[in-house]
DNA sequence: CACTCCCGCCAATTA
DNA sequence: TAATTGGCGGGAGTG
């Protein structure tokens, strides 16, 4: 029984019994059709789940060995079994499960089904991309085995690549800590580093591959032990004990792994042939390249790049030469990473590049001393900054103070800064002044390079360390903002997701338009009571906000400093109360708005290089004083909006975006943390675009982000301080959802039209991405429309209401969408899907309401790193490729169901 | 048949 | 010494 259940919940499991039985089978008794595991079902047991067991039956009579392998088996997983059932992952699991089991169901699975690669979907579904910093997951290698139904040694050769990129790091035995990808775009930057030391001139000749891997080889060795990167590559740090370590670990997968990612990153192409790649790997030895050793290369790199592939970093392609076709992978992960803070803020003094690799090393675990990693240290820092805990570590120079108070402050500094980051990401502008896309793609380029190749890939933006990420859409072209939202986790320690992989695709998808993006600004929020707006930014200066962007994520400070001086003070509540604009519409709805939300925001203001006039001085004399800049941003916003908004319809993209922090955190934090990044369009001031209210204790955790973007007026904050946004999305990760990670995307529209209905008008729909395998499944929502005063009102409605706060959320369409021009701005529907969350109320968000005609793409996601999350439901690789946004698309629409 | 890559034996490492 | 890790390669599944 045990069994049966226990497939049901995991699906694998009973993929895996079979399988076993099947091979077993085939030893043991050549039977029937040796061949297709298909068949077995058919074939003679007519039972259904039985098959299999008829099956072992066999097996088991016919060796001994195996039952007791089996029994064995047996008996460790019902314990492990019950243990899950009992935990709350385990049955979002279940359910994920069920969806996409279902179908297969205990037919035999494929051999698909048990490929590394999705099990390591499955695997990472089960942790968010961008954990809190506060809340450490370890991972139990039994328990992780037990749940996905395969064996442990299955899961090592997960855990060895995913700890190669620092994604894990090992704890203590059978324990693993999950940091998520926070670090992700360090490391690779470090690996790119190494990787130009030791194979970089190869590799920009890519064309002779012999030579080239000639070359890498030697190379590779000689300058390994000499590097003093390759400690941080490798974490084993073989330097120490070369001669131990040579052993076991410098085959090790982890090193394999790294080499393999750092080929791509030294690769201009960014195209690795797998039998380049093993040659190269081969090293020492690669005068004798015996063919079984090349062999047994090639099946490890097989094994790495199914788990690369899930991460998202690469693709499986064919690179067709003299010779014939060649099985290849493309780096599709983040090319630059810049994004990271370092390099787009020109990073601090703190952080710099060395420091990182100093990281590596500190990080790598004393392995080579201790012989295993220890990581004491590890267990220090936050999952959620490892980096700069190491660092800090590491470096007699403690980081900036600045930063320092992140890290300590627990998240909210970095959150802040992470949101910053987003919102420059969001700046981008308008599509108006083309020129200006121009450059604001660039920059996104740059951050991610990567978007020729495959998707757009969404660079992260993390802005560090911390644990959001934003990602920038990858068209930046599109005047609208686009957040990302970085996963957001709950206190409750589960980890959100990240949703960005997802994202992307869309946007490639429809490429097209650009629009579509610019409307999607996703936020984020990792902590449940942050407060967020933001407020369509003009969009002059895309590039320059892009770099401030940069700023904020890694320091906030500095980034303020550098922004105009406008930006950012943040204050919390106060400003919130004095922002009062009348937005559009209604500033009523707002209003409601607000008042549920109570506040405290910190207002992001963007800090508009004073280019547009209008919206700078309107806001500097609108808001008064009262108000921080934040403050002013708002009133800006709102007195210059009903104009602006007129004129440009679409503007509204730029995004403020604050963050607070509700009493959660410190007080202190905040304001620092706090930064925003706006954008202004030229004509318009900001709109808000978001508006992120705390749930108050009625609403049950939820939180809600509203877009004000749509009318440029649309939020006012009245002194009641209920905005009159319109309200894209919301999204609340209930406490007991754990953390989702929400996106939103408000696409708005352009003026606010007000909506007879009082419903959300969402122009577009929102989507809700969920990984099947996740856990705990990101939400995105965008809206595109604007919403009716009424709306707002309503919306601010149901915040109070626990129990329907999808109700409100129901799009509606809005007119705004004719106002707005832009493609983007106005209409993006998204359906939205939410899962997991408290049922019903979920089901508003359905898309249904959304049109087709406005989609935007959604969401961009800036997943092109990897997000996992998006594809993770399915299927498999393969699949991810097409295009991640139907894929989405069609999710959603199931979805909502 | 070639490409993938699952499976699990069994040795190296750890605890 | 037992348990954990993880290298390795046979050989099965797929196309």
């Amino acid at each position: 029984e045990n069994i049966f259940d226990r497939s049901r919940m995991a699906p694998k499991t009973p993929i895996k019994n079979e399988p076993i039985d099947l091979s077993k089978q085939k030893g043991c008794t050549p039977e029937r059709n040796p061949i297709t595991p298909v068949k077995i079902i058919d074939r003679p047991q007519p039972d259904p789940w039985t098959p299999t067991a008829n099956l072992k039956i066999l097996v088991s009579a016919a060796s001994p060995d195996m039952r007791d392998r089996e029994k064995k088996k047996e008996l460790f997983r019902p314990i492990e079994n019950s243990e899950q059932s009992d935990t709350p992952e385990s049955l979002q699991y279940d359910i994920v499960d069920d969806s996409t089991v279902d179908e297969f169901e205990k037919q035999r699975p494929s051999r698909k089904q048990k490929s590394l690669g999705l099990l390591c979907q499955k695997f990472l579904a089960r942790y968010p991309n961008y954990p809190l910093s506060t809340e450490k997951t370890t991972i139990s290698l039994d328990e992780v085995a037990s749940i996905l139904g395969v064996e442990r040694r299955r899961i090592y050769d997960i855990v060895n690549v995913l700890e190669s990129l620092h994604l894990v790091s090992r704890v203590a035995k059978n324990q693993y800590c999950w940091h998520g990808r926070h670090n992700l775009s360090q490391t690779l930057k470090m690996l790119q580093e190494a990787g130009e030391l030791q194979y970089g001139e190869l590799m920009t000749s890519q064309h002779k591959e012999q030579d080239l891997e000639y070359k890498f080889g030697e190379q590779k060795k000689e300058t390994i032990p000499d590097s003093q990167e390759r400690p941080l590559l490798d974490f084993s740090e073989p330097d120490c004990s070369s001669a131990s370590a040579n052993s076991r670990k410098d085959k090790s997968l982890r090193i394999m792994s790294q080499k393999f990612v750092m080929l791509f990153l030294v690769s201009k192409t960014k195209i690795v042939t797998l039998d380049i790649a093993a040659k190269i790997l081969i090293e020492e030895t690669q005068d004798t390249v015996d063919h079984s050793k090349f062999k047994t290369k090639v099946r490890r790199l097989y094994d790495i790049a199914n788990v690369l592939t899930s991460l998202g970093l690469i693709k499986k392609v064919h690179v067709t030469e003299e010779r014939g076709r060649k099985p290849a992978f493309k780096w599709i992960g983040p090319v630059e990473f810049p994004e990271k803070t370092d390099e787009l803020r020109g990073h601090s003094p703190t952080s710099d590049p060395l420091p990182g690799a100093q990281r590596g090393a500190s990080v790598r675990y004393q392995t080579s001393a201790t012989g295993k990693q220890r990581f004491t240290r590890h267990a220090s820092f936050n999952s959620a900054q490892p980096c700069e805990a190491t660092r800090r570590k590491v470096s007699s120079e403690p980081n900036s103070p600045r930063q320092e108070k992140q890290g300590s402050i627990v998240n909210s500094d970095e959150n802040c800064s992470k949101m910053i980051n987003l919102a420059a990401v969001c700046r981008q502008k308008i599509e108006e002044d083309t020129g200006n896309k121009a450059c604001d793609t660039e920059t996104i380029l740059n951050s991610a390079k990567n978007s020729n190749a495959t998707l757009p890939l969404s660079l992260l933006p993390a802005p560090g360390d911390s644990d959001f990420c934003v990602n920038p859409l990858p068209q930046a072209v599109l005047p609208v903002v686009q957040a990302d939202v970085p996963s957001f986790s709950l206190p409750t320690g589960i980890c959100s997701q990240a949703s960005h992989p997802s994202m992307p695709a869309a946007s490639k998808t429809e490429n097209g338009k650009p629009t579509l993006f610019p409307n999607q600004p996703f936020l984020c929020f990792p902590s449940s009571s942050l407060f967020m707006l933001c407020g369509g930014l003009q969009e002059n200066n895309l590039s320059e906000l892009l770099p401030t962007a940069g700023h904020l994520g890694s320091r906030s400070a500095e980034a303020q400093a550098a922004v105009p001086p406008t930006v950012c003070q943040k204050r919390s509540s106060h400003k919130c109360s004095s922002l009062s604009a009348p937005v559009d519409e209604e500033p009523a709805a707002k209003k409601q708005v607000l008042e549920h939300s109570f506040l405290p925001l910190s207002l992001v203001v963007p800090k508009n290089p004073s280019e547009s006039p209008k919206a700078e001085s309107s806001s500097g004399s609108g808001c008064s004083a009262t108000v921080h800049l934040e403050t002013h941003r708002f009133d800006l916003a709102s007195p210059a909006a009903p104009e602006a908004a007129n004129k440009e319809s679409v503007k509204p993209l730029d995004c403020h975006e604050q963050e607070k922090q509700p009493q959660n955190k410190d007080p202190d934090e905040p304001p620092p943390g706090n930064e925003h990044i706006s954008k202004e369009n030229a004509n318009q001031p900001f709109q808000p675009q978001y508006l992120y209210v705390q749930p108050t204790a009625g609403l049950s955790g939820f939180n809600f982000l509203f877009s004000a973007n749509q009318a440029p007026g649309a939020i006012s904050l009245a002194a009641n301080q209920m905005p009159s946004l319109s309200v894209p999305c919301v999204m609340v990760p209930s406490a007991a959802l754990a953390s989702f990670p929400l996106v939103c995307s408000p696409s708005f529209t352009g003026p606010l039209s007000p909506a007879p209905d009082g419903s959300f008008s969402a122009a577009a729909p929102t989507n809700f991405n969920m990984s099947s395998l996740a856990p705990t499944p990101p939400v995105f929502i965008s809206t595109t429309a604007v919403v009716t005063p009424k709306v707002s009102a309503a919306a601010s409605v149901d915040p109070q209401q626990p129990p329907h706060p999808a109700l409100h959320l129901s799009p509606v369409l809005t007119r705004s969408c004719s106002a707005v021009k832009l493609d983007s701005p106005v209409c993006v529907g998204h359906p939205v899907t939410l899962l997991k969350l408290q049922q019903p109320s979920s089901a508003p968000l359905t898309p249904k309401s959304i049109r087709p005609a406005h989609h935007e793409a959604f969401f961009k996601t800036p997943g092109s790193l990897g997000d996992p999350v998006a594809w993770r439901k399915n299927e498999g690789n393969q699949t991810r490729n097409g295009s991640s946004v139907q894929r989405r698309l069609e999710i959603s629409s199931t979805s909502p169901d």
